[in-house]
RNA sequence: CGGAGUGUAGCGCAGUCUGGUAGCGCGCCUGGUUUGGGACCAGGAUGUCGGGGGUUCGAAUCCCUCCACUCCGACCA
């Protein structure tokens, strides 16, 4: 993209609104823009992060063997009437009427309508386990928005739901989920936590929070520091082992890890002092188990292999996308701005070119910009007729994890220069290897987004 | 919902107490000089002063009312 054909409204001072530095930077950074209280427009830049999360959600999800889908915002209140969640959920249902007065609501999250998909069309355990996603505009009326995009009304959602037979084979389906998550964070370079959470008005005896540290965070959490020491990293994991998903759920929940909802001093307390951390976090994701609780009432069965008809184990798995995108600039930024790991960056590098218009610097940056292109790379193009200070600065405020600076003094010895945003380290070197480093270091992250299974 | 605030140009703000031609910085437009970390000079454009009602010769300013947004608290992907 060539910055001066893009649409990236950046702001040189802070909005006054805005108060934490992730809601501070989405702004300034031109990536969204409030409509009313926890309501916000995708500018284009915003879009691209959002879109490149969704992404890697859905290639984790599908690499985990889930099957993608798509239900409506707007949900008929008799759904939840079967539930009798209609009256439980409260004044953070946003309920509306349409012109025959029928009942509706913007969903706030799923599990009724998938359990009435289900019910439509499943009769027999033989269709059993089946995991269902999708990602979709949730909203729930918070008393108080606030924190842009970590606490909108409207939010970006991807929710699963799970079926199986058994409880053993939910649990599985939970250990899978967990396993997806861990991978996915990873991808958006995030540390998430698993820890021991509470369930909610969605309910349910198993669940764990994801929880990812930042100051600015909301809960409270409570952990073992070895807990942050445990990596995924590129280990390859058979969804379908039982034996391989329960290791994975084992190794990242064996340590002390809570949020103060069921923090328990005096569990906290066996943990050797040095180790104990207390810090505060922000919630990306939830998964849960909830047995039957809406099987049951919604009348979601099926008929098992003793021709016996019984209601299915069913879990659910959140994952906040649109949060996410705060989540990560809270996580990963400087007081200059914004800091893209790798696997979301919405271009992979910037193009600065430093003197516009000069010929030879135009026509290298053009031969560098068609090169990445060329490469699989999503470059921006600096092409805009600014002095070298400003393109510097919103370059570094909307993060780019690479930068190219083109200049006459290093193109007469055939040298650009490539920066590292986050190291601040600058390294001179031919085009030609600039592209070369470029395109290795993403290899990575291009080959995950390939599908292995 | 309780408490505290804010609403004036695209953004950040002053002006409101004490009524009298609506301002500053940034941004934007034009011209010139500049050009490796948010340049400088000159000129220019931009306002239902959140909405409605009232008081007054006269209201951004005083009164009434409605709305929106922000912050603190209880709730939450």
């Amino acid at each position: 993209m060539r910055l001066s054909r893009y649409f990236l409204p950046v702001l040189k001072e802070d909005p006054k609104e805005a108060q934490i530095v992730s809601h501070r930077l989405m702004l300034r950074a031109g990536m969204i823009k409030q409509q009313a209280a926890g309501i916000y427009s995708w500018l284009p830049m915003g879009f691209k992060v959002l879109r490149r999360i969704e992404q890697i959600v859905h290639e984790e999800q599908q690499r985990a063997g889930h099957i993608p889908m798509l239900m409506p915002t707007l949900q008929p209140a008799d759904l939840w009437r079967e539930s009798g969640r209609y009256d439980d959920y409260g004044e953070e249902m946003l309920r509306i009427k349409d012109r025959h007065k029928r009942d509706l609501l913007y969903g706030p999250t799923n599990e009724e309508m998938i359990t009435d998909i289900f019910r439509s069309h499943v009769n027999s355990y033989k269709d059993l386990p089946l995991t269902l996603y999708h990602i979709q505009w949730k909203f729930r009326d918070e008393i108080r928005p606030r924190f842009g995009v970590m606490r909108g009304r409207e939010f970006l959602m991807k929710d699963g739901y799970t079926f199986d037979l058994t409880k053993e084979d939910a649990l599985h389906a939970y250990n899978r989920h967990l396993v997806s998550y861990l991978r996915s964070y990873e991808r958006m370079g995030l540390r998430a936590i698993p820890m021991r959470a509470d369930g909610g008005p969605i309910g349910g005896d198993y669940t764990h929070e994801f929880l990812v540290l930042a100051e600015t965070g909301e809960s409270e959490v409570f952990y073992d520091s070895q807990i942050t020491d445990l990596t995924f990293g590129d280990r390859k994991i058979d969804y379908d082992s039982v034996d391989e998903c329960q290791a994975v759920l084992d190794e990242f929940t064996s340590r002390y890890a809570r949020t103060d909802e069921t923090h328990d001093q005096a569990i906290f307390d066996q943990v050797p002092e040095e180790r104990r951390r207390t810090a505060r976090g922000i919630e990306v994701g939830q998964i849960f188990y909830f047995g039957t609780k809406y099987s049951e009432p919604m009348g979601a069965t099926v008929v098992g292999p003793d021709g016996q008809r019984v209601p299915v184990h069913m879990g659910s798995h959140g994952i906040g996308v649109s949060r996410l995108l705060g989540a990560i600039i809270e996580a990963n930024h400087d007081e200059k701005g914004i800091i893209w790991p790798e696997g979301v960056t919405p271009f992979h590098v910037g193009i600065v070119n430093l003197k516009q218009g000069d010929n030879s610097t135009d026509s290298a940056c053009e031969a560098i910009y068609a090169e990445l292109q060329a490469r699989g790379l999503d470059p921006l193009y600096d092409d805009r007729d600014e002095r070298a200070g400003a393109k510097f600065a919103s370059m570094d405020l909307i993060g780019l994890p690479w930068r190219i600076t083109v200049g006459p003094r290093g193109l007469s010895a055939n040298k650009v220069e490539l920066t590292n945003r986050r190291t601040g380290e600058s390294e001179e070197l031919s085009p030609k290897d600039a592209i070369a480093r470029l395109a290795q270091t993403y290899q990575p992250v291009l080959e995950m987004a390939a599908p292995d299974r």
